[in-house]
DNA sequence: ATATTTTCCATTGATCTCCATAAAATCCCA
DNA sequence: TGGGATTTTATGGAGATCAATGGAAAATAT
Protein backbone atom coordinates (compact mmCIF):
# COMPACT_ATOMS: atom_id res chain seq x y z
CA UNK A 1 0.00 0.00 0.00
CA UNK A 2 1.06 3.39 -0.50
CA UNK A 3 2.77 5.99 1.71
CA UNK A 4 2.53 8.89 -0.51
CA UNK A 5 -0.68 11.64 -0.59
CA UNK A 6 -1.19 11.75 -4.20
CA UNK A 7 -4.31 13.23 -5.81
CA UNK A 8 -6.75 15.88 -5.36
CA UNK A 9 -10.51 16.33 -4.58
CA UNK A 10 -13.12 18.84 -3.25
CA UNK A 11 -15.59 17.72 -0.61
CA UNK A 12 -18.22 19.69 0.88
CA UNK A 13 -18.26 20.82 4.58
CA UNK A 14 -21.63 20.75 5.95
CA UNK A 15 -22.83 23.14 8.53
CA UNK A 16 -21.18 21.30 11.71
CA UNK A 17 -17.97 21.09 10.04
CA UNK A 18 -18.19 17.85 8.81
CA UNK A 19 -15.78 17.07 5.99
CA UNK A 20 -15.21 13.41 3.97
CA UNK A 21 -11.37 13.11 4.22
CA UNK A 22 -10.96 11.73 0.46
CA UNK A 23 -10.49 7.66 0.06
CA UNK A 24 -6.79 7.81 -1.35
CA UNK A 25 -5.80 10.46 1.85
CA UNK A 26 -7.82 7.95 4.56
CA UNK A 27 -6.31 4.88 2.85
CA UNK A 28 -2.71 6.18 3.58
CA UNK A 29 -3.21 7.39 7.28
CA UNK A 30 -4.63 3.26 7.42
CA UNK A 31 -1.49 2.36 6.09
CA UNK A 32 0.44 3.77 9.36
CA UNK A 33 0.70 2.43 12.89
CA UNK A 34 -1.79 4.58 14.13
CA UNK A 35 -4.52 5.55 11.75
CA UNK A 36 -4.74 9.72 12.75
CA UNK A 37 -4.68 12.70 10.75
CA UNK A 38 -3.16 15.53 12.06
CA UNK A 39 -3.66 18.96 11.10
CA UNK A 40 -1.97 22.47 11.78
CA UNK A 41 -2.01 26.02 10.29
CA UNK A 42 0.13 26.11 6.84
CA UNK A 43 3.66 27.06 8.29
CA UNK A 44 4.29 29.93 5.64
CA UNK A 45 0.83 31.70 6.48
CA UNK A 46 -0.49 30.35 3.43
CA UNK A 47 -4.52 30.43 3.97
CA UNK A 48 -4.61 26.29 3.92
CA UNK A 49 -4.44 23.24 6.39
CA UNK A 50 -1.64 20.68 6.45
CA UNK A 51 -2.65 17.51 7.10
CA UNK A 52 -0.94 14.39 7.44
CA UNK A 53 -0.27 10.98 9.60
CA UNK A 54 1.38 9.39 12.82
CA UNK A 55 4.81 9.01 11.15
CA UNK A 56 5.10 12.56 9.78
CA UNK A 57 4.51 13.66 12.89
CA UNK A 58 6.79 12.11 14.42
CA UNK A 59 9.67 12.91 12.40
CA UNK A 60 8.97 16.68 13.35
CA UNK A 61 8.82 15.53 17.35
CA UNK A 62 11.50 13.97 17.22
CA UNK A 63 13.45 17.17 15.13
CA UNK A 64 12.18 20.18 18.06
CA UNK A 65 13.41 16.98 20.92
CA UNK A 66 17.07 17.43 19.26
CA UNK A 67 16.40 21.53 19.69
CA UNK A 68 16.90 23.29 23.03
CA UNK A 69 13.37 23.90 24.43
CA UNK A 70 14.46 27.43 25.59
CA UNK A 71 15.12 28.58 22.33
CA UNK A 72 12.63 31.31 20.61
CA UNK A 73 13.22 28.76 17.62
CA UNK A 74 11.73 26.08 19.74
CA UNK A 75 8.72 28.43 21.03
CA UNK A 76 8.07 28.91 17.90
CA UNK A 77 7.95 25.63 15.80
CA UNK A 78 6.32 24.09 18.84
CA UNK A 79 3.57 26.52 18.56
CA UNK A 80 2.57 25.56 15.13
CA UNK A 81 3.97 22.19 15.45
CA UNK A 82 1.99 21.47 18.63
CA UNK A 83 0.26 24.44 20.19
CA UNK A 84 -2.04 24.97 17.16
CA UNK A 85 -2.23 21.59 15.94
CA UNK A 86 -4.88 19.00 16.30
CA UNK A 87 -4.86 15.12 16.13
CA UNK A 88 -8.59 14.11 14.48
CA UNK A 89 -10.64 11.11 14.52
CA UNK A 90 -11.98 9.74 11.73
CA UNK A 91 -15.59 8.44 12.25
CA UNK A 92 -16.71 5.69 10.82
CA UNK A 93 -17.31 7.06 6.80
CA UNK A 94 -14.47 8.60 7.01
CA UNK A 95 -14.77 11.76 8.01
CA UNK A 96 -13.73 14.56 10.76
CA UNK A 97 -14.75 17.69 12.27
CA UNK A 98 -12.45 20.12 11.24
CA UNK A 99 -12.31 22.60 13.90
CA UNK A 100 -13.58 26.39 13.22
CA UNK A 101 -10.27 27.87 13.53
CA UNK A 102 -8.80 25.89 10.61
CA UNK A 103 -11.72 26.41 8.40
CA UNK A 104 -11.76 30.41 9.52
CA UNK A 105 -7.93 30.20 8.49
CA UNK A 106 -8.51 28.38 5.44
CA UNK A 107 -11.66 30.33 4.48
CA UNK A 108 -13.04 27.24 3.89
CA UNK A 109 -16.95 27.40 4.50
CA UNK A 110 -19.58 25.01 2.06
CA UNK A 111 -16.47 22.85 0.49
CA UNK A 112 -12.76 22.15 1.01
CA UNK A 113 -10.38 20.97 -1.98
CA UNK A 114 -8.20 18.28 -0.86
CA UNK A 115 -4.45 18.42 -2.53
CA UNK A 116 -1.44 15.76 -1.86
CA UNK A 117 1.71 16.97 -1.13
CA UNK A 118 3.55 13.98 -1.29
CA UNK A 119 4.16 13.47 2.99
CA UNK A 120 1.85 15.67 3.29
CA UNK A 121 -1.90 16.99 2.13
CA UNK A 122 -3.28 20.84 2.03
CA UNK A 123 -7.08 21.67 2.62
CA UNK A 124 -8.00 24.91 0.84
CA UNK A 125 -10.81 26.78 -0.44
CA UNK A 126 -11.48 25.66 -3.42
CA UNK A 127 -11.45 28.93 -5.41
CA UNK A 128 -8.20 30.14 -3.27
CA UNK A 129 -6.32 27.01 -4.90
CA UNK A 130 -7.52 28.03 -8.01
CA UNK A 131 -5.75 31.22 -8.09
CA UNK A 132 -2.46 29.47 -6.98
CA UNK A 133 -2.75 26.67 -9.34
CA UNK A 134 -1.78 28.59 -12.46
CA UNK A 135 1.30 30.29 -10.98
CA UNK A 136 2.23 26.81 -9.51
CA UNK A 137 1.98 25.82 -13.15
CA UNK A 138 4.22 28.17 -14.67
CA UNK A 139 6.94 27.45 -11.74
CA UNK A 140 6.74 23.81 -12.69
CA UNK A 141 7.21 24.40 -15.94
CA UNK A 142 10.42 26.53 -15.35
CA UNK A 143 11.75 23.96 -13.11
CA UNK A 144 10.64 20.61 -14.28
CA UNK A 145 14.24 19.78 -14.80
CA UNK A 146 15.15 19.40 -11.25
CA UNK A 147 13.15 16.07 -11.33
CA UNK A 148 14.76 12.87 -12.13
CA UNK A 149 13.31 12.14 -15.67
CA UNK A 150 15.09 8.91 -15.90
CA UNK A 151 18.54 10.22 -16.91
CA UNK A 152 19.42 11.45 -13.77
CA UNK A 153 20.10 14.67 -15.33
CA UNK A 154 18.53 16.17 -12.28
CA UNK A 155 20.25 18.66 -10.15
CA UNK B 1 11.37 -9.00 -18.61
CA UNK B 2 11.31 -5.44 -20.05
CA UNK B 3 11.41 -2.93 -17.71
CA UNK B 4 11.25 0.14 -20.54
CA UNK B 5 8.13 1.35 -21.79
CA UNK B 6 8.11 1.15 -25.97
CA UNK B 7 5.90 0.44 -28.46
CA UNK B 8 2.32 2.75 -29.45
CA UNK B 9 -0.96 1.97 -29.72
CA UNK B 10 -4.59 3.71 -30.00
CA UNK B 11 -6.81 2.39 -27.55
CA UNK B 12 -10.70 2.80 -27.16
CA UNK B 13 -12.20 5.06 -24.55
CA UNK B 14 -15.52 4.37 -23.13
CA UNK B 15 -18.55 6.74 -21.85
CA UNK B 16 -17.20 6.03 -18.43
CA UNK B 17 -13.50 6.54 -19.07
CA UNK B 18 -12.26 3.30 -19.16
CA UNK B 19 -9.97 2.21 -21.29
CA UNK B 20 -7.36 -0.45 -21.77
CA UNK B 21 -3.69 -0.05 -20.90
CA UNK B 22 -1.94 -1.50 -23.60
CA UNK B 23 -0.58 -5.06 -23.02
CA UNK B 24 3.22 -3.93 -23.30
CA UNK B 25 3.06 -1.38 -20.77
CA UNK B 26 1.28 -3.38 -18.53
CA UNK B 27 3.84 -6.44 -18.57
CA UNK B 28 6.55 -3.46 -17.57
CA UNK B 29 4.14 -2.45 -14.67
CA UNK B 30 3.88 -5.87 -13.34
CA UNK B 31 7.50 -6.62 -13.45
CA UNK B 32 7.69 -4.23 -10.68
CA UNK B 33 7.32 -4.67 -7.43
CA UNK B 34 3.74 -2.96 -6.82
CA UNK B 35 1.93 -3.20 -10.29
CA UNK B 36 0.22 0.23 -10.25
CA UNK B 37 0.08 2.63 -12.13
CA UNK B 38 0.78 6.31 -12.14
CA UNK B 39 -0.74 9.40 -14.28
CA UNK B 40 0.11 13.05 -13.80
CA UNK B 41 0.31 15.81 -16.42
CA UNK B 42 2.52 16.29 -19.02
CA UNK B 43 5.19 18.60 -16.57
CA UNK B 44 6.33 21.17 -19.70
CA UNK B 45 2.37 21.85 -20.04
CA UNK B 46 1.74 19.88 -23.43
CA UNK B 47 -1.74 18.43 -23.59
CA UNK B 48 -0.83 14.89 -22.84
CA UNK B 49 -0.79 12.63 -19.72
CA UNK B 50 2.62 11.15 -18.29
CA UNK B 51 2.43 7.99 -17.30
CA UNK B 52 4.48 5.40 -15.24
CA UNK B 53 5.12 2.75 -12.48
CA UNK B 54 5.97 2.31 -8.67
CA UNK B 55 9.37 2.69 -9.24
CA UNK B 56 9.55 6.12 -11.47
CA UNK B 57 7.56 7.46 -8.84
CA UNK B 58 9.90 6.87 -6.20
CA UNK B 59 12.46 8.70 -7.92
CA UNK B 60 10.60 11.33 -8.11
CA UNK B 61 8.87 11.61 -4.63
CA UNK B 62 12.61 10.96 -3.72
CA UNK B 63 13.75 14.05 -5.28
CA UNK B 64 10.81 16.16 -3.72
CA UNK B 65 11.65 15.16 -0.31
CA UNK B 66 15.35 15.88 -0.73
CA UNK B 67 13.67 19.62 -1.69
CA UNK B 68 12.48 22.57 0.70
CA UNK B 69 9.07 21.96 1.13
CA UNK B 70 8.61 25.67 2.18
CA UNK B 71 10.16 26.59 -1.58
CA UNK B 72 8.20 27.95 -4.45
CA UNK B 73 9.79 25.28 -6.27
CA UNK B 74 8.49 22.40 -4.11
CA UNK B 75 5.23 23.65 -4.32
CA UNK B 76 4.97 24.17 -7.96
CA UNK B 77 6.61 20.62 -8.15
CA UNK B 78 4.27 18.60 -5.99
CA UNK B 79 1.27 19.78 -7.47
CA UNK B 80 2.23 18.15 -10.79
CA UNK B 81 3.67 15.41 -9.38
CA UNK B 82 1.26 14.22 -6.46
CA UNK B 83 -1.59 17.17 -6.11
CA UNK B 84 -2.39 17.00 -9.82
CA UNK B 85 -1.39 13.06 -10.24
CA UNK B 86 -3.35 10.12 -9.43
CA UNK B 87 -2.49 6.69 -8.49
CA UNK B 88 -4.91 4.12 -10.23
CA UNK B 89 -5.98 0.22 -10.16
CA UNK B 90 -5.71 -1.48 -13.18
CA UNK B 91 -8.59 -4.03 -12.81
CA UNK B 92 -8.62 -7.46 -14.24
CA UNK B 93 -8.31 -6.85 -17.54
CA UNK B 94 -6.22 -4.23 -17.42
CA UNK B 95 -7.90 -1.29 -17.98
CA UNK B 96 -8.06 1.66 -15.61
CA UNK B 97 -10.49 4.75 -15.62
CA UNK B 98 -9.21 7.42 -16.54
CA UNK B 99 -10.17 11.04 -14.76
CA UNK B 100 -12.32 13.18 -16.32
CA UNK B 101 -9.79 16.21 -15.41
CA UNK B 102 -7.31 14.11 -17.61
CA UNK B 103 -9.14 13.17 -20.51
CA UNK B 104 -10.23 17.33 -20.59
CA UNK B 105 -6.18 18.19 -20.35
CA UNK B 106 -5.48 15.79 -23.45
CA UNK B 107 -8.14 16.37 -24.92
CA UNK B 108 -9.41 13.11 -25.34
CA UNK B 109 -12.52 11.96 -25.87
CA UNK B 110 -13.61 8.34 -27.17
CA UNK B 111 -9.82 7.00 -28.26
CA UNK B 112 -6.26 7.65 -26.58
CA UNK B 113 -2.97 7.00 -28.66
CA UNK B 114 -0.29 5.31 -25.95
CA UNK B 115 3.69 5.76 -26.74
CA UNK B 116 6.35 4.61 -25.21
CA UNK B 117 9.31 7.06 -23.57
CA UNK B 118 11.20 4.72 -21.86
CA UNK B 119 11.04 5.42 -18.74
CA UNK B 120 7.34 6.63 -18.72
CA UNK B 121 4.99 6.98 -21.64
CA UNK B 122 2.52 9.46 -22.60
CA UNK B 123 -1.18 9.26 -23.92
CA UNK B 124 -2.57 11.80 -26.30
CA UNK B 125 -5.73 12.47 -28.08
CA UNK B 126 -4.18 10.34 -31.47
CA UNK B 127 -4.76 13.61 -33.36
CA UNK B 128 -3.06 15.62 -31.53
CA UNK B 129 -0.20 13.40 -31.16
CA UNK B 130 -0.17 13.05 -35.58
CA UNK B 131 0.86 17.01 -35.71
CA UNK B 132 3.42 16.90 -33.31
CA UNK B 133 4.89 13.51 -34.80
CA UNK B 134 6.14 15.10 -38.06
CA UNK B 135 7.74 17.58 -36.03
CA UNK B 136 9.26 15.21 -33.89
CA UNK B 137 10.68 12.86 -36.68
CA UNK B 138 12.62 16.20 -37.86
CA UNK B 139 14.06 17.30 -34.30
CA UNK B 140 14.62 13.00 -34.32
CA UNK B 141 16.63 13.38 -37.82
CA UNK B 142 18.97 16.04 -36.74
CA UNK B 143 20.04 14.78 -33.39
CA UNK B 144 20.31 10.83 -34.13
CA UNK B 145 24.15 10.94 -34.09
CA UNK B 146 23.89 11.32 -30.43
CA UNK B 147 22.97 7.70 -30.39
CA UNK B 148 25.15 4.77 -30.59
CA UNK B 149 24.75 2.73 -33.80
CA UNK B 150 27.18 0.35 -32.99
CA UNK B 151 29.49 1.93 -36.21
CA UNK B 152 31.25 4.48 -33.55
CA UNK B 153 30.18 7.27 -35.00
CA UNK B 154 28.44 8.75 -32.35
CA UNK B 155 29.36 11.48 -31.03
C1' DA C 1 -32.54 21.64 30.61
C1' DT C 2 -30.31 23.31 26.65
C1' DA C 3 -26.69 23.34 23.59
C1' DT C 4 -23.04 21.04 21.53
C1' DT C 5 -20.82 16.95 20.07
C1' DT C 6 -20.63 12.14 18.71
C1' DT C 7 -22.56 7.98 16.91
C1' DC C 8 -25.64 5.65 13.96
C1' DC C 9 -28.46 4.88 9.90
C1' DA C 10 -30.07 5.78 5.10
C1' DT C 11 -29.61 7.37 0.40
C1' DT C 12 -27.47 8.23 -3.83
C1' DG C 13 -24.20 8.20 -7.05
C1' DA C 14 -19.79 6.67 -8.36
C1' DT C 15 -16.53 2.90 -8.71
C1' DC C 16 -15.03 -1.80 -8.91
C1' DT C 17 -15.71 -6.67 -10.01
C1' DC C 18 -17.26 -10.09 -12.71
C1' DC C 19 -18.88 -12.23 -16.89
C1' DA C 20 -19.11 -12.53 -21.83
C1' DT C 21 -17.59 -11.75 -26.69
C1' DA C 22 -14.78 -10.86 -30.57
C1' DA C 23 -10.56 -9.98 -32.66
C1' DA C 24 -5.77 -10.64 -32.84
C1' DA C 25 -1.52 -12.80 -31.84
C1' DT C 26 0.86 -17.02 -30.74
C1' DC C 27 1.57 -21.78 -30.46
C1' DC C 28 2.11 -26.29 -32.08
C1' DC C 29 2.36 -30.27 -34.58
C1' DA C 30 1.75 -32.82 -38.63
C1' DT D 1 5.61 -24.44 -43.34
C1' DG D 2 0.74 -24.41 -43.24
C1' DG D 3 -3.20 -23.85 -40.74
C1' DG D 4 -6.09 -25.08 -37.10
C1' DA D 5 -6.19 -24.67 -32.03
C1' DT D 6 -5.12 -22.07 -28.02
C1' DT D 7 -4.05 -18.02 -25.59
C1' DT D 8 -3.93 -13.19 -25.07
C1' DT D 9 -6.08 -8.55 -25.79
C1' DA D 10 -9.40 -5.32 -26.23
C1' DT D 11 -14.00 -4.08 -25.33
C1' DG D 12 -19.00 -3.97 -23.71
C1' DG D 13 -22.40 -4.45 -20.12
C1' DA D 14 -24.57 -5.59 -15.55
C1' DG D 15 -24.48 -6.50 -10.80
C1' DA D 16 -22.15 -5.77 -6.44
C1' DT D 17 -19.54 -2.76 -3.56
C1' DC D 18 -17.85 1.56 -1.72
C1' DA D 19 -17.53 6.61 -1.05
C1' DA D 20 -19.70 10.83 0.01
C1' DT D 21 -23.32 13.10 2.15
C1' DG D 22 -27.49 14.29 4.88
C1' DG D 23 -30.23 13.71 8.80
C1' DA D 24 -31.60 11.96 13.30
C1' DA D 25 -30.80 9.71 17.69
C1' DA D 26 -27.80 9.23 21.56
C1' DA D 27 -24.31 10.98 24.57
C1' DT D 28 -21.82 14.73 26.85
C1' DA D 29 -21.04 19.01 28.61
C1' DT D 30 -22.51 23.62 30.38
Amino acid sequence: MLKFFSSSATNKVDAKGRVSIPAPFRKVLQGEASPVLFLMPEVRGLPAVEGFGQSHFEKLADALSQMNPLSPEYDALADVVAGQAHQLPLDDTGRIVMPEAFRELAGITDSAYFVGRINTFQIWNPEKYEAVKAQRRETAVANFDKLPWGGGTAL
